[in-house]
RNA sequence: GUCCCCAUCGUCUAGUGGCCUAGGACACCAGCCUCUCACGUUGGUAACACGGGUUCAAAUCCCGUUGGGGACGCCA
């Protein structure tokens, strides 16, 4: 049997986390089996529907990765064919119309919860005659649910989950203007779709039991259910915006990279023995159900930084260069790549993620004169700098090589006969070449600036006014 | 409120009755490396929610309590 499974999203947002790794999930298996990941738009509700939503889903997808199998599967386009199974059971007994005013509806409601009772339709249409049926009013089509027993779901995450049949009330497939509910387009879909195991978030496990009735009343064999527990913001409330729920292009827009997001999202939840940085390669031969967490957890910035830092380290310089030459506005100017790209190795390893790594790397590129941080321009107006800097200068002109470590040892004997430590001479080169008081080693940074840009800005540090 | 789910260091987790004086990772603290900042490296602090059982033996099984989460729409 081929496994098939799907990622169906609504789109009233973005594509939030918890989503990507619902997605992340979905697609994993599906690979790890060598199956089908479908994409499904549930895009039902028309009033909270939008294309851009559409759009920042579809994006966030291929940014992260998870690509999917044949065509989007647009859940609105095939009300018909949800109306049509609505009908069937109608046909077939195992559904019914009902005539209840909206009224009516909010009397149960007020009334179960005064009893302290969960709102369940009493179910006074299940059983009249159609010749009640009141004229003028448009009915809704409602499930026979069962009345005795209990439904039982067999989850690959929770384990046996059961319900007492009484707490199922005879739920509404089909709404008086002939739309499908969202419990029968799930099920009709994934049926049609061929799904044969769901993966969403723990939310949709009570539904699980409505959407049995579902399954049963029309004789299909439901899917392997698994339902994994929901994401949580750092004080395990709710994610809310202020602490991750954000889309996953805000990710993008922070400087993450996809294969840490990816590695953050599926240990998040997931855990193969010790294993901490996985490929994504490696995540699909490892993957599996039993893997899964039953409990909620919490999303970690500081953990994701510390991946993220980690995928930066080993992405390619080249690659990395043109991501930072963009975001300088540099991107056309090759020899602003390459220079970034042979500066790289010092440069990624000092920054967690693609922002980070822009700012420490704008110096490089940057035309004279610098613009100083503070702490840089005092280093450069200290007398002690001022009566050394015009000697470095001499000293460096003279050089004959312009290699990093030639250019050290250099500094080390000009050091040495000053009678000062070589952080002395350093930090004003840093100061001056630089801007800032941190950076990568700066006699790589000499000798990537090259001689000619290096003594023009040892020069221009030498006209700074305290 | 009713129903359902969950519960190991601050966080993510390993652990499926003896290998547990509970392991790893992030974060934190200290040392080393060192021209700064990082990286790297060495070490440290830190957890089985509580109470009852079952068993020769329980973080692991059962019950209860407490705490967290989710669902209770003609939303998805």
């Amino acid at each position: 049997m081929t496994v098939v499974t799907r990622f169906a999203p609504s789109p009233t947002g973005f594509l939030h986390i918890g989503g990507a790794r619902t997605a992340l999930f979905n697609w994993l298996y599906a690979r790890h089996h060598g199956g089908i990941f479908h994409l499904r738009i549930e895009d039902t509700d028309r009033v909270r529907s939008t294309d851009a939503a559409i759009e920042a889903i579809i994006d966030g997808l291929k940014w992260l990765g998870l690509d999917w199998d044949g065509e989007i599967v647009y859940q609105f386009a095939r009300a018909p064919r949800h109306a049509e199974v609505a009908n069937q059971l109608l046909a077939a007994g195992k559904a019914y119309h009902c005539y209840c005013s909206p009224e009516e509806l909010d009397e149960m409601r007020k009334a179960a919860q005064a009893a302290g009772k969960p709102m369940k339709y009493d179910g006074r249409w299940r059983d009249r005659d159609p010749k009640d049926a009141p004229t003028g009013i448009k009915p809704v089509i409602r499930i026979k649910a069962p009345l005795a027993g209990e439904t039982i779901v067999v989850d690959g995450v929770q384990g046996e989950v059961r319900v007492g049949n009484e707490q199922l009330d005879d739920m509404i497939l089909l709404r008086s203007d002939g739309t499908p509910t969202y419990m029968l387009s799930v099920v009709v879909d994934d049926h049609d779709m061929n799904i044969t195991h769901v993966i969403r978030g723990d939310d949709h496990l009570t539904n699980t039991f409505r959407q049995r009735m579902i399954y049963d009343s029309m004789g299909w064999d439901a899917p392997h259910f698994s339902h994994i527990p929901l994401i949580h913001g750092p004080d395990g409330a709710k994610l809310s915006k202020r602490h991750g729920a954000l889309g996953v292009e805000a990710y993008r827009d922070m400087g993450y990279l996809p294969a840490a997001l990816r590695n953050y999202l599926l240990r998040l939840g997931w855990g193969h023995g010790d294993d901490e940085i996985i490929s994504t390669a490696q995540a699909i031969e490892w993957f599996d159900l039993g893997g899964i967490g039953r409990s909620p957890s919490r999303f970690d910035f500081a953990k994701l930084d510390n991946l993220n830092g980690h995928y930066m380290r080993q992405s390619d310089d080249t690659d990395l260069a043109k991501a930072v030459a963009d975001t300088l506005g540099k991107a056309n100017d090759a020899a602003s790549v390459a220079l970034l790209t042979r500066a790289m190795p010092g440069l990624k390893s000092r920054a967690k993620n693609l922002k980070e790594l822009a700012e420490n790397a704008g110096f490089y590129v940057q035309s004279r004169p610098l613009a100083f941080v503070e702490k840089a321009q005092a280093i450069l107006v200290a007398p002690e700098t001022v009566a050394l800097l015009p000697k470095l200068i001499e000293t460096y002109t003279a050089a004959a090589t312009w290699q990093a470590a030639a250019l050290e040892e250099t500094a080390r004997g000009f050091a040495e006969a000053a009678g000062v430590k070589l952080g002395a001479v350093a930090q004003p080169l840093r100061a001056a070449l630089t801007g800032s008081t941190q950076s990568p080693p700066i006699f790589e940074v000499m000798e990537i600036l090259g001689k000619g840009e290096a003594l023009m800005r040892l020069g221009d540090a030498l006209q700074i006014k305290g």
